[in-house]
DNA sequence: TAGATACGGAATCCTTA
DNA sequence: AAGGATTCCGTAT
C-alpha cells in the first residue's frame, strides 16, 4: 500500500545488536504509523588518508566517492550501533583523526538522507497491531506535500502542597474533558468526575485514559518539569509502569545535559510540549508565563481559584468543596489547551516540523534546522560535513551596524528598511559553506565575490541560496493566501540561517561566513545613507537595516510618496552598484516600511549625544494616531508601572502639543500621598542562582536572599530600608525614590525639550531645607 | 536535544581625593 | 564625596 503521513517521533530500538530505524507518526487517514529499517548502518566520515590509522584504532573502514567541504577524499566508517559511534568518534578525535558527521543522529539521518521533511509517503507491506497502528516493515518512503490535524490532549495534575501526594488529574482534548479524582471509601464525588480509592489505580486509570484518547501531542502548563516528573516520581514509588505510550515502553524522563534546558519527556509514539516553552519558542512575549496570566492575555479568562496560599486552598477545596476542586482542576486543562489553540501553536510547530524536517519537540533548534536542510542538499553532492568540534581561534565577529541618532524632535520622518536582509545579502553574494574559498586548505579562486571582511565566496554553486529560493516565494504565498502561520513560521527559518553560522556550536561555523554577511550589511547600509544624503536629505538614524529620513515635508501624503519613490529609486540604484561592483544580481529589496508623524530621538541620559535603539513616534492608526515607544522605558519590564504610565502620558502630551507640567506635579502629589502604590513594583529576572551573584548584590537579588527565591522573575519594592519583596515589604515605601529614579528618569528628557526644569517640577527644591 | 552582536541605563563596587 | 569601571538586565535588529 502507499499512503501519506507525518513524522511525530523518530527514533531506533536494538534489536538483535543491530539497530532498527522506528519512524512513529500520523497517517493522512487518521490511523497511526510505525515504520522499520533494518537497513541502515550507522556510521560517520574520516578523510581516506587517515583511513588506515582509524583501522589501527579499531573503526571499520570503507572507501567512498565522497568528499569533505575542501575537496578532500573520504572513507565511511561503520558502527554496530548508533551509541558506539561517541566513544570511536572521540577515541579518533584524540589521536589526532578529524571525523565527518560523527554527531548525526541515527534516525534523523535516515530522514535527512531521503529528504523528508515532516510528511512523507510510505510504500510498503503493511500489517496492523494493536496500539501501534500499521507496521511498516522497510517500505520505500520519500517526501510528501501534507500537513496533518494533529490530536492534542491536555493535562494538569493537583496534588497536596510538597507535591508528595497525587489529588486528581484532569484531561482535556480529544473529544474529552474528565477529572480523575482520588476518592477514599466514603468519600464523594462530584458529577463529570471519576472515582479512583488509592493513587495507584489512579495512576493505572490515567494511563489507560491516555491510550485511549489516543493523542498525538500530550500537552499542559510545565507539563514536563512538574505534572509528568511528579508522576513518574509516583509511579516509581508504586511500582508501576507509565505505559502512556503507542507500543511498549514507559514515560521516560531526561535531564537535558544543557543548563539552559528542561528535562524532556519522552513517550513511544507521542510528542510532548509545553505549553510555555511552545509559547516562549514562538516568540510570543508575554510579562508573566503564569497560566492565569497568560489565560487571562490570551482568552480573556483566568483560573477560577485565586488565593494567597494557593496550596493550602486547594487542599482545601480537596477536602470540603470537591465540585469545586474537580471544576478547577478541569479548567486548568482546559485553559492551556485553549491558549495553545487560540495562538495556533502546534499548526505553528507543525509548519516549522515541514520546513526544517525536525520533529516538533525540536523545532526550535536553529543548529538542527539548519543541518537537517543543508545536509539533505549536500549528500547529493558527494560532499560530507565535519562533525562538531572545538572553536579554532576565530577572528572578532562584527553585528549589524547602527547609526549615531540626531537627538531632537522631528515631522514626518519616513523610515526605509531591508526586507530580511541578511537573507537576501547570502542570496545576492552567495555566502556559503561550499562557496567560501579557504586558503589555509590552499583553495584559491580566479574570480571570486570579494566580500568587505576579505573573505571570497565562488560564484553561483550557492546551497544557501537555493534554500533561500524556495523560501521566499513560499513566504509570499502563504502571505497571499492569509496563512499566517506559515509566513510566520518561514520568517522565523530564515532569520536564524545567520546566526548558526557564527556560533561555535554548528558544524558549519565560520567566522568568515558571518562576517561576511554583517560586513555587506554594513555596507549596503553606509552607502544607501550616502546616496540619499547626496539627494539632500538628512538621514536622522539608522540600525542594522532601516535607514530614518528627515523628508522635509509638512503634507503627510506628499512624505509618503516620499518614501516610496526613495525606496523605488534606492532599490534601481543598489542593483547598478551591485552589478558593477561584484557581478552578481541585487536581490536587495528596500521598501518604505513607515511614517512617523511626530518623531523624538532622545539623547542619551548623561551624554548630550543621540541614543542608539531608543525612541518614540506618532504614527497613523485606524482612529487617529498612536505612540509608538521602541527601546525606551514604556517597553521596559524591568521598569515600574508608574514609569511607563508616566512616559505615555508625556510623549502622548508632547506629540499633541499639549502641557506637561500640571500633570507632571499631579502624579508626583498622588505619588507622595500614597495613591499610587500599585505602580511601584520593580520585577527583574535572575538570570543564575543567587549565590552565584559574588561581584556585587544588585537590588533584586537581594530581595531573592531574602525570600529564598532561587530562579524566575523577582517582585520587589524599594522602602526606606532598601529593596524588599513587593509582597513582604516591612517599611514604608520610599517615594523621593520613585519620584527621583522613576518619574525623574522618564520626565527629564522631555522637559529638557521643552526647556522646563525638572527640580521646579518634583518639587526637589524642598529638600535643600 | 547550544542562532548572533550592539546598546543604554541603573546599581554597586572600587579608586582617589 | 565624586567619578570611573564593572556587573547586570532587557532590549533592537
Amino acid at each position: 500500500m502507499i499512503v501519506r503521513g507525518f513524522v511525530l517521533q523518530p527514533t531506533y530500538r536494538v534489536e538483535a545488536h543491530r539497530p532498527v530505524v522506528h519512524v512513529h507518526g500520523r497517517l493522512e487517514d487518521g490511523r497511526t504509523f510505525l515504520v522499520r529499517e533494518h537497513r541502515e548502518t550507522p556510521h560517520f566520515y574520516v578523510e581516506a588518508e587517515d583511513g588506515p590509522k582509524a583501522q589501527g584504532l579499531g573503526a571499520r573502514v570503507a572507501a567512498t566517492d565522497q568528499v569533505t567541504l575542501t575537496g578532500r577524499a573520504v572513507a565511511r566508517v561503520d558502527v554496530a550501533t548508533p551509541s558506539d559511534a561517541p566513544p570511536l568518534r572521540d577515541a579518533l578525535t584524540a589521536a589526532g583523526i578529524p571525523t565527518y558527521e560523527a554527531d548525526v543522529r541515527f534516525a534523523m539521518r535516515y530522514l535527512i538522507d531521503r529528504g523528508i521533511r515532516g510528511s512523507l509517503e510510505i510504500d510498503g507491506e503493511a500489517r496492523e497491531l494493536p496500539g501501534l497502528g500499521v507496521v511498516f516493515d522497510d517500505p520505500d518512503v520519500r517526501s510528501a506535500d501534507w500537513s496533518p490535524k494533529l490530536t492534542v490532549l491536555s493535562l494538569d495534575i493537583e496534588t497536596d502542597p510538597t507535591a508528595r501526594r497525587l489529588l486528581s488529574i484532569a484531561l482535556h482534548g480529544c473529544g474529552a474533558s474528565e477529572v480523575l479524582l482520588l476518592t477514599p471509601d466514603g468519600w464523594s464525588c462530584p458529577d463529570g468526575a471519576l472515582p479512583f480509592a488509592t493513587e495507584r489505580e489512579l495512576l493505572a486509570a490515567f494511563a489507560r485514559r491516555v491510550r485511549a484518547l489516543d493523542p498525538d501531542v500530550l500537552t499542559g502548563w510545565n507539563v514536563v518539569d512538574f505534572d509528568l516528573a511528579v508522576l513518574a516520581r509516583l509511579a516509581e514509588r508504586h511500582h508501576v509502569g507509565l505505559e502512556l505510550g503507542r507500543g511498549p515502553g514507559t514515560l521516560r524522563l531526561r535531564a537535558s545535559g544543557y543548563e539552559r534546558g528542561a528535562t524532556q519527556a519522552t513517550i513511544p509514539g507521542r510528542i510532548v510540549l509545553d505549553g510555555i516553552l511552545l509559547l516562549r519558542s514562538s516568540f510570543i512575549r508575554m510579562t508573566d508565563y503564569g497560566l492565569d496570566a497568560v489565560a487571562r492575555e490570551v482568552l480573556g479568562e483566568g483560573k477560577t481559584v485565586v488565593a494567597e496560599n494557593k496550596a493550602a486552598e486547594i487542599l482545601r477545596l480537596f477536602k470540603d468543596e470537591r465540585e469545586r476542586f474537580v471544576a478547577y482542576n478541569r479548567t486548568d486543562a482546559r485553559l492551556a489547551l485553549e491558549i495553545l489553540e487560540k495562538k495556533s501553536l502546534v499548526e505553528l510547530t507543525v509548519e516549522r516540523s515541514r520546513l526544517t524536517g525536525l520533529p516538533l519537540d525540536r523545532v526550535s533548534g536553529s543548529i538542527a534546522a539548519f543541518d537537517s536542510l543543508y545536509l539533505s542538499r549536500l549528500g547529493p553532492r558527494r560532499i560530507v560535513a565535519p562533525s562538531v568540534r572545538a572553536a579554532p581561534d576565530a577572528e572578532p565577529q562584527e553585528g549589524g551596524h547602527v547609526l549615531d541618532s540626531l537627538p531632537g524632535l522631528y515631522a514626518n520622518v519616513v523610515v526605509l528598511d531591508f526586507k530580511s536582509l541578511y537573507p537576501s545579502l547570502i542570496r545576492t553574494f552567495e555566502i556559503d559553506p561550499v562557496n567560501l574559498v579557504r586558503p589555509e586548505a590552499g583553495e584559491s579562486d580566479p574570480d571570486p565575490i570579494l566580500a568587505p571582511n576579505g573573505a571570497s565566496f565562488r560564484r553561483g554553486k550557492a546551497i544557501l541560496g537555493a534554500i533561500l529560493d524556495e523560501l521566499l516565494p513560499q513566504r509570499e504565498a502563504a502571505r497571499r493566501a492569509g496563512d499566517e502561520v506559515k509566513s510566520y513560521a518561514i520568517k522565523i527559518l530564515m532569520n536564524s540561517l545567520y546566526g548558526v553560522l557564527g556560533t561555535s556550536a554548528c558544524r558549519f561555523y565560520d567566522p568568515r561566513l558571518a562576517n561576511a554577511i554583517t560586513g555587506f550589511g554594513r555596507e549596503t547600509l553606509l552607502w544607501c545613507k550616502a546616496r540619499i544624503e547626496a539627494g539632500g536629505h538628512r538621514v536622522l538614524y539608522g540600525d542594522t537595516d532601516s535607514l530614518f529620513v528627515e523628508s522635509g515635508l509638512d503634507d503627510v501624503a506628499a512624505a509618503r510618496a516620499f518614501g516610496t519613490e526613495l525606496a523605488e529609486r534606492l532599490e534601481a540604484e543598489l542593483a547598478v552598484h551591485v552589478r558593477e561592483r561584484w557581478r552578481v544580481e541585487s536581490r536587495l529589496d528596500p521598501v518604505f516600511d513607515r511614517l512617523y508623524l511626530r518623531l523624538c530621538l532622545p539623547a542619551m541620559r548623561h551624554d548630550a549625544a543621540g541614543a542608539r535603539k531608543r525612541y518614540a513616534g506618532l504614527v497613523d492608526a485606524p482612529g487617529g494616531s498612536r505612540v509608538v515607544f521602541t527601546g525606551m522605558e514604556a517597553v521596559r519590564s524591568d521598569w515600574t508601572e508608574l514609569a511607563k504610565q508616566v512616559q505615555r502620558e508625556l510623549y502622548g502630551r508632547l506629540f499633541s502639543d499639549r502641557p506637561v507640567e500640571s500633570y507632571l506635579t499631579d502624579v508626583v502629589a498622588r505619588l507622595r500621598a500614597g495613591e499610587l502604590d500599585d505602580r511601584l513594583v520593580y520585577r527583574k529576572a535572575l538570570r543564575k542562582p543567587p549565590s552565584a551573584y559574588t561581584a556585587n548584590t544588585p537590588p533584586h537579588v537581594s530581595v531573592a536572599r531574602q525570600r529564598g527565591q532561587e530562579r524566575g522573575r523577582v517582585a520587589y519594592v524599594i522602602t526606606t530600608a532598601g529593596p524588599q519583596p513587593a509582597e513582604k515589604r516591612r517599611d514604608p515605601l520610599d517615594y523621593e525614590h520613585y519620584v527621583e529614579k522613576q518619574v525623574g528618569a522618564v520626565a527629564e528628557p522631555v522637559l529638557t525639550l521643552l526647556g522646563l526644569d525638572l527640580d521646579r517640577l518634583l518639587g526637589r527644591q524642598l529638600r535643600l531645607f
